[in-house]
Formats: C-alpha cells, sequence, structure tokens
DNA sequence: TGGGTTTTCATGGGCGTCAATGGTTCACGA
DNA sequence: TCGTGAACCATTGACGCCCATGAAAACCCA
C-alpha cells in the first residue's frame, strides 16, 4: 500500500462526518474496503486507524505472535473489540462514533495524521503538543537514529 | 539511486512554489514517486527530504516496534509523522507547506544541498553560517577522515 | 577557439479541475 | 409518522496543469 504521511486537518461538519483527506483514501481504497478500521489508541487521547489489510492482520492468529507478546495479545482482543468499521460516504467522508470522538476529545476539527502503514486521528491542538513533547525530548537526548540497511525495508 | 550533490538556489515563487534542481528531479524520478517526503531537520532549522524508497526504509523499521515505543522509536515516529508528501508539478517544482517554511527559516530563496542519498533545504545565508561553522570546526580539530579503500564502495 | 545557434532549465502567471464542505432530499426501519 | 442515516447536489477555494518568457548552458561549425 502507498505510503500514509502528511498531517490534515479537516472540519467535521454537525453531524459528525469528516472529509478523509484524498491521499489516504486512495491508499485505503486500493485495501479493498472502502472505508477504514478505526479503534482507541490505548496511548493517547487519539484515535488509531488502519485499512483492511493491516486489521486482518490483527485479528488473524499470527498477528498475535508477530505483533504481540503475550499480555499484549489481550491488547489485540481490545482493539479488536473497540473496533469501528467506518465506509466512505460517497464524498469520502466518514461518520465518527461519538464514543471515539470522547476518547480524542474531538470537537470542530480532526487532524489526519500518517503514520505509514496507518494512521491517527488527533484534535489539532492535542496533537501539536504532543508533537512538540516528542520533538523535545529527541532534540534534548541528541537522539540519532539507526537505519536499516538499504534492501531491507 | 544516483548520487544527490552539489548545492542549488532557486527562488520561491509567490505560491510557495520551488523548482527543484534538475538533477536532483531524474534521481528521485527513478525511486518510484515523482515527488519527494520532506520533513523538518530536529538538528537544524532546515528541511530534510528523501525520496520514496528511503522513505520505506523508515516505515518498515518502525513498523514491527509499533505500539512499544522505546526512546528511540520516538524518533522515527516524528520523522514519519512530521514527513509531507510533495509531488513534482508539470514543470518539476514543489510547493514548500507553510510549516515547513517555517521551520527553516525560508522567505525568498530555498538552497538544495545534496547529502548523497537524502538532501536539505536552507535557506542560503543561514547555510552559509553553518557551513562555516562545521568548516572552522572541523579545522580547529584538525579532523581526518579514514576512506574506504577503493572497490569497497 | 570564438562566435553564433539551439536546447534545456528556471520562473511567472492564468485558468480549469477537483477536493472539501454544507445543505437538502430520499429511503428505510422503528 | 417520525427519526436516523445515507445518497444527491451545489458551492468555493485551493491546487495542479498549461503556456509563455528569460536566462544560461551545451552544442556546433567555421
Amino acid at each position: 500500500m502507498a505510503l500514509l504521511v502528511g498531517r490534515h486537518v479537516n472540519k467535521i461538519d454537525r453531524k459528525g462526518r469528516v472529509s478523509v483527506p484524498k491521499s489516504f483514501r486512495d491508499a485505503l481504497n486500493a485495501d479493498g474496503f472502502a472505508g477504514v478500521f478505526a479503534y482507541p489508541s490505548f496511548k493517547y487521547a487519539a484515535i488509531d486507524a488502519c485499512g483492511e489489510a493491516f486489521m486482518k492482520r490483527l485479528s488473524g492468529g499470527v498477528a498475535g505472535l508477530d505483533y504481540f507478546s503475550d499480555e499484549q495479545d489481550d491488547l489485540a482482543l481490545i482493539i479488536l473489540e473497540n473496533a469501528d468499521r467506518l465506509p466512505f460516504d460517497t464524498e469520502g467522508r466518514i461518520v465518527l462514533p461519538g464514543e471515539l470522538m470522547e476518547h480524542a476529545n474531538l470537537a470542530e476539527k480532526a487532524m489526519f495524521v500518517g503514520r505509514g502503514a496507518q494512521f491517527r486521528i488527533w484534535d489539532p491542538q492535542d496533537y501539536e503538543r504532543h508533537r512538540h513533547q516528542a520533538f523535545e525530548r529527541a532534540r534534548s537526548r541528541g537522539a540519532t537514529l539507526k537505519l536499516p540497511s538499504e534492501g531491507e525495508g
């Protein structure tokens, strides 16, 4: 699947509808199901989302081994049980369930944040804080990053 | 991919467009996606940029670690989440998002600096200062560099 | 080697298209 | 019959596409 990158702020209308950024839609559509799977992030006040392919990896028994240790197996369950299947409407919008909106502290605007194979949905201001903190943390640590060697990616 | 080398100063027009130097374009086009991925350098007031292949290496490395962020993981996420996908227009220009322009202190001109597999975008004057400092630092340290023997790449 | 010619690249601006948004109607189930 | 939600349509504003221009470099030939 094409990479999901970039940040896009879209408006939530009074019906709770939000346009999913076109570039994300294109990537997700190629994924089988014309829509997204969304579940609350357990670490942040944000919504985790992905396409069908990624979701299948979570739901399959293999996923538990690849991605989660024993304890985190529980986590997969939590994710699956809390996941919503949100289809695109004709204009490429989704309707955010109230529960998710509350969890992510969403009101007027939703920020879609690409994370490669998945993406997150944040309140723009919350994300700004989160991003800033992470940025400063990395900077103050003088962080460096080892890249996988060419051809392994 | 062909090596990205050299420094090129191009103008930023009033729409925020900049021509990417032809030699860079050719190298990046061969990379799958006709455009660049750009994200703020966390060390400097500059923009880091690369092609799709490089970005996928970052994404691939992060995917396996997801949900269990140690500090190092944080950094990779910051790169991915802050990345913008900037396609070339018909003339080989990209549009720089305002956020990146602010981060890199860009106004009228943008300097493209080749770094092998990636490149950076600087304000020309900032870069001159940076270059000078690095030069002096190396000189005062009496820096030397061991080259790999010929044939080792 | 020098001058003239041609091609390529960077730049500017106008215009059309499409993505995002808002509202209204329609279908269906309670 | 009412409420809910999905499809339909209309608006607008940003972005991509196109062409036109200028400058510089590459090229060619005498």
